[in-house]
DNA sequence: GTATAGTGCAACCATCCAGTTGCACATGAC
DNA sequence: GTCATGTGCAACTGGATGGTTGCACTATAC
């Protein structure tokens, strides 16, 4: 799957996108804190944390026993430019229609 | 929800996403010319295009007895700006940990 | 008129997955 | 050492939904 489609992937579970959102709000955070401050489970958390990182949208780095995860937004950017494209591939539809409807 | 949210989640799924994708290269399509060139049913498709409307990424116009189909991407600006939305929202939460280091 | 092509709606099924619970293991504090 | 805290793994469950089939209805073509 491209890039964009994984990221899409992950961003389409609204929980999901709480817990990055939650996530880069508070800069840096384990499983366990991000569980205290979501309705939900550690577990459920670190599933999502699994899909974020699997996106490429989160990364994790080992603490003594605390595993921290942080945001790498870096790959928004292959989300943006999948939609900027499929936006651009309308607009020249566009304007083909239009130059043949002004002919 | 945000828009921002129906955005994602009508782009989550990778068929909706090849929906919308061969329909921006269409031009404007109706769901059985789309279900045509993809390997589900019309009646998939229809759902599909029924949640891309409800997240306003596609319009339908009744043409005869045929429903013409096409994108509006404007509602992309949303997700767009999410994204960006955390990523500053990272880079300033980074940014201020970097000063902290620095001292 | 009839035949054909398109749409709309409802029911059904299978699969996926978000979330839970429970337990074992590891690490730091004392 | 013990205790507390945090993580990892596995099994299970309920609900959501992507996809199908079937049928009724509508509009164009002839």
């Amino acid at each position: 799957m491209s890039d964009a489609g994984r990221v899409f992937d992950a961003l389409g579970d609204p929980t999901r996108r709480r817990v990055i959102a939650e996530l880069a709000s508070l800069g840096a955070a384990s499983s366990t804190e991000l569980a205290r401050t979501l309705p939900i489970t550690r577990q459920a958390v670190c599933k999502h944390l699994d899909a974020l990182a699997e996106a490429g949208l989160v990364c994790a780095e080992r603490n003594g026993r605390a595993v921290v995860y942080r945001v790498t937004p870096e790959r928004f950017g292959d989300a943006m430019t999948w939609m900027s494209d499929v936006g651009a591939q309308w607009d020249a539809r566009l304007a083909k229609l239009r130059r043949r409807a002004a002919r």
